[in-house]
DNA sequence: CCACAACATGACCTCTCGGTCAACTTGCTA
DNA sequence: TAGCAAGTTGACCGAGAGGTCATGTTGTGG
């Protein structure tokens, strides 16, 4: 996440908030919500004091994280837009997403992040990205009517989620129930939907 | 779940044991993995002393919740299996599996629960119940034909899962999400799929 | 109805967690 | 290159977790 504070940091300060936000990504994708704020500092190589320093408390280092990941997925998304195939370029964007989870991922630092009002922008920004992308799709026929941006949003990490039940899932599974929700996107056999699309949030 | 210890319990304690499960499977449901025992015990209207007299760990609490949930499930689908119309059977089946998910439930619950040989032999049992259902599903037409039991049971959390993201969902909101990714089990617009499916685990 | 085994209780243990801070080290600017 | 602000360190703290156990209470078979 750029950082919304203007001073900039010390070029050794700089280099120990990018090892901090990697390892405390790999941390979470391998432990969930429980990994220590102790054993992300180990992985980073400084002190535990150090990552207070960085960000005050556990749920600010989450921020910064889901920040960071929102911010890079609206990127593909607005990149996506451009695409001759609204379609397909629906599908490269959930299978971009996707393929950026671990096992354990926003699904979860997401409900943490909650609070937090420059996540919650940037949030508003990728939702707002997920329903042009949608709003294509759906006027070139490529996936139903009924079907919104807010949807796909919802079911973005459904995939990955389905093989974390897998104690060793082959990387890839996910494509698997992804094209199978698509599927389920589609206009062709789609049957009514018994309740309306949720409004945000 | 139906003890596998043979002794009868004495009726006070046969009473606790079942409102320790009920208010464990609440305390799971509002709080998630990190319901404490201290919490579940106070729900419970008895001691924490007693929670381990029952349970000897956290960990075997959760595993009598996971039996108890598969039992029940299995129940379902073998009641299910006599149905006319094996199409709304499974559809009906996945329906109630959802009805009876909370905010949180056995999806991270289950992995927890991994090790417990009786968890084990009762999610072994689902597992094939629902193939069946799927099975009969499938040699109807109703579902397409590359679709497995175990597809299925991987999906059965991804609706409810997925309003998990809205902070105040209605409730019934899942029912929209498993009508979509139904769609996508239907033959109707099938297109192939990338991988295989999985075997169990 | 009694005696004993089964059960319930809550104070207590240990361990780990998020978070703090005074002392120390280091990159940057003048 | 000197000096200082910026950054780092790791010992330390209180809270709360899972789990234990000596003691008190109660259901139940004979």
């Amino acid at each position: 996440m750029t950082r919304p504070d203007r001073r900039p940091l010390r070029a050794d300060a700089a280099r120990n908030r990018e090892l901090l936000l990697a390892a405390a990504a790999d941390e979470f994708a391998e432990r969930g919500i429980d990994a220590s704020m102790a054993d992300i500092a180990r992985r980073a190589g400084v002190a535990k004091g150090t990552v207070f320093a960085h960000f005050a408390t556990k749920e600010e280092l989450i921020a910064a994280i889901v920040g960071d990941h929102f911010a890079a997925l609206t990127a593909v998304a607005r990149r996506l837009l451009d695409s001759a195939d609204p379609g397909a370029a629906l599908l490269e964007f959930l299978t971009v997403a996707a393929g950026g989870q671990r096992q354990h991922d926003l699904a979860f630092l997401q409900t943490v992040a909650e609070g937090d009002s420059e996540v919650s922008e940037l949030r508003n920004e990728f939702h707002a990205s997920i329903g042009s992308l949608v709003d294509r799709a759906r006027d070139a026929g490529a996936v139903r009517a009924d079907i919104t941006g807010t949807d796909v949003l919802l079911l973005i990490c459904a995939p990955v989620h389905a093989i974390g039940f897998l104690a060793n899932p082959e990387p890839d599974l996910w494509r698997r129930y992804l094209a199978i929700i698509f599927d389920g996107l589609r206009p062709e056999g789609a049957n009514p939907l018994p309740r309306p699309a949720p409004s945000w949030p």
